[in-house]
DNA sequence: GTAGGGTTAG
């Protein structure tokens, strides 16, 4: 490292030391600090200053303290640091009480107390240290919409945001985006991006990551492939996180050979590059591929962590592999050393209940280490709804209920569950339990992109400019569905819980007035495409069957649960969970009960 | 020195 003819300066030192906070080398640092120091150097402020950080970068607290205390000047930058360092290991109290000693402040100070109090959740004290700052600089106000945006206070992040005019820089723009996609309001982020560029701010590597993610959200394919596009236009470095980002988004629209032409042309791929992809492959119904790429994975020495295992036992479950789920479970914490959560077993039950080993099953949720939870007594539920197991389902049905009162979705299933052997009782009985309990249902959902623009059908919202137009379309389209023999499932819907709300004026389900949207509004032969927040209802399965074979499109639907390929007349989660029979037809189907 | 980003079972 050192050659005894040269002998450094500080500028040297630090150059060095910001190559080992960088990367973060801390044996190097320690090892170059100590060698300079045996020469005698006598370390300047700025050096000294250098130190303090790389040490607290490393995670050595004492170290940086030790080296504070011994420091014989200390500026606003080595009070700043070490303030931050403080903030970092969570001595918050330690960092405002060197705050407040300080002789002097600049903004830097200020801003390193905003967001330690912030990462604490004090938005309070954070507010207080913001208007006391008497420079605000643009980290200020950054931080504390940033503040906002975390502790979920959007109103108050946009209205600093609003505030701020023109002093915001691209930072600011990305806060923003990122706080409406994390809380979920993935047009608004759209949209925001939209302003940001009509105000000539260049977007950055991660406005496009938080972008990305609002597409994989949306299912917004267009939009995606448009993001894809500009960031090969303005060259923007697609790193792991970027590149994660575009798989993701690919493989959740629907798309998952642009999802693996990005994977192939990625220079360097992490663990969440190969877990998106394994997800990605397993979500589409191809299983093998999931193995494949586990095992090439492997071979380019990438430990598999928990998501891996996830996304391939749930591969293995969605393609009926039984025996090579089974493997891999029972290899997972022997051979591969991660120990299996609830989400493992959760698959597990899934995969040996799709295939009808429902005694199998039910042992291992007996068996798990840890209390099963509503997923795990979900999908087995599912499996005795396909397998029509009367006996166990009652048994799950128990623990169901116990476990999670409030989840809406499981009294609509229970009571699809009675609705479908008549058991009308049972079925209102669901009913009563819902409302005594409180239970409220969550609206639906349903986006699809036309020319660009995200539309979005919430439940009960009439206000879409060609509602309308799109509720007559959708009578004619009933009336013709019964020429093709679709009765539409009335008699049970006077009894059936739906898991989203119809308001009167609304006729549909969310997805089939997006799909209906989308088949008014483009050529004939386009795919249409539809992302719901909920799992799609039986009636509406149904119909979108035979809407593909009427209209001649391809539609798919991703539901909460998975992708739904419809194609002249059939879906490709060959009906799982779907098994719909129309009310009149009920009572001639003998179940073994 | 201080602000912004990615994968997870029904």
């Amino acid at each position: 490292m050192l050659r005894e003819d040269v002998f450094p300066d500080n500028t040297t030192f630090s150059v060095v030391l910001r190559a080992c906070t960088a990367v973060p080398a801390a044996r190097a640092g320690e090892g170059f600090h100590c060698q300079i120091f045996k020469l005698g150097f006598e370390f300047d402020l700025f050096s000294q200053t250098g130190l303090l950080d790389f040490y607290a970068k490393v995670g050595d607290l004492s170290s940086a303290k030790r080296l504070f205390a011994e420091m014989p000047d200390r500026d606003v930058v080595a009070h700043n640091v070490m303030i931050a360092a403080l903030g970092k290991f969570g001595y918050a109290s330690d960092a405002r009480k060197l705050f407040d000693e300080m002789p002097d402040r600049n903004s830097a100070s200020y801003n390193s107390m905003i967001s330690i109090y912030c990462k604490l959740g004090d938005i309070h004290s954070a507010g207080l240290i913001f208007y006391r700052n008497p420079v605000k600089d643009v980290v200020s106000w950054n931080a504390m919409i940033d503040g906002y945006c975390k502790l979920d206070d959007l109103t108050k992040a946009w209205e600093l945001f609003d505030r701020m005019g023109s002093a915001k820089n691209s930072i600011t723009w990305n806060t923003m985006i990122s706080g409406y996609v994390q809380h979920g309001e993935f047009g608004r982020a759209i949209s925001i991006f939209q302003q940001m560029q009509e105000q000539n701010v260049k977007p950055t590597e991660i406005t496009m990551v938080s972008l990305l993610s609002a597409c994989a959200h949306l299912g917004a394919l267009d939009i995606g492939k448009w993001i894809h596009a500009y960031i090969r236009r303005q060259n923007l470095r697609t790193d792991v996180v970027l590149g994660n980002a575009l798989i993701d988004m690919y493989s959740k629209c629907g798309s998952i050979e642009a999802a693996l032409d990005v994977f192939h042309g990625l220079p360097m791929k992490n663990i969440f590059c190969w877990n998106s992809i394994i997800v990605g492959l397993g979500m589409h119904g191809y299983g093998d591929d999931a193995i494949n790429a586990f095992v090439e994975m492997e071979k380019e020495g990438i430990k598999p962590d928990g998501v891996t295992f996830v996304g391939l036992l749930s591969g293995c479950s969605h393609s009926g592999l039984v025996s090579e789920g089974r493997d891999y479970f029972s290899q997972m914490s022997g051979v591969y050393g991660v120990n299996p959560g609830i989400e493992h077993y959760g698959c597990m039950v899934d995969l040996l209940g799709r295939a009808g080993f429902l005694e199998e099953a039910l042992e291992l949720v007996k068996t798990m280490r840890m209390k099963p939870n509503s997923v795990v007594w979900g999908s087995l539920l599912r499996a005795c709804r396909i397998y029509k197991d009367t006996k166990i389902s009652e048994q799950v049905t128990q623990h169901l209920l116990e476990l999670d009162p409030h989840d809406g979705g499981n009294y609509v299933f229970l009571s699809n569950i009675y609705a479908s052997v008549n058991r009308w009782e049972d079925v209102e009985l669901c009913r009563r339990l819902m409302s005594e309990r409180g239970v409220h249902k969550t609206p639906g959902c349903s986006s699809i992109e036309v020319g660009n623009i995200v539309h979005e059908f919430v439940a009960g919202d009439t206000s879409h400019p060609q509602f309308t137009q799109i509720n007559t379309f959708l009578d004619e389209i009933s009336w013709e569905l019964r020429g093709l023999g679709h009765e539409p499932d009335t008699d049970s819907v006077l009894h059936d819980i739906e898991e989203e709300e119809k308001e009167s004026a609304v006729r549909y389900h969310s997805e089939r007035i997006a799909v209906a949207f989308g088949i008014m509004s483009t050529p004939p032969g386009k795919s249409i495409r539809v992302v719901k927040n909920l799992r799609t209802c039986d009636d509406c399965h149904a119909t979108l069957k035979l809407i593909s074979k009427l209209f001649m499109r391809v539609i798919i639907v991703r539901d909460k649960n998975r992708f739904h390929h419809f194609r002249d007349g059939s879906c490709s989660c060959k009906d799982y969970c779907y098994a719909f029979v129309p009310t009149q037809f009920i009572a001639r189907i003998q179940y073994d009960e």
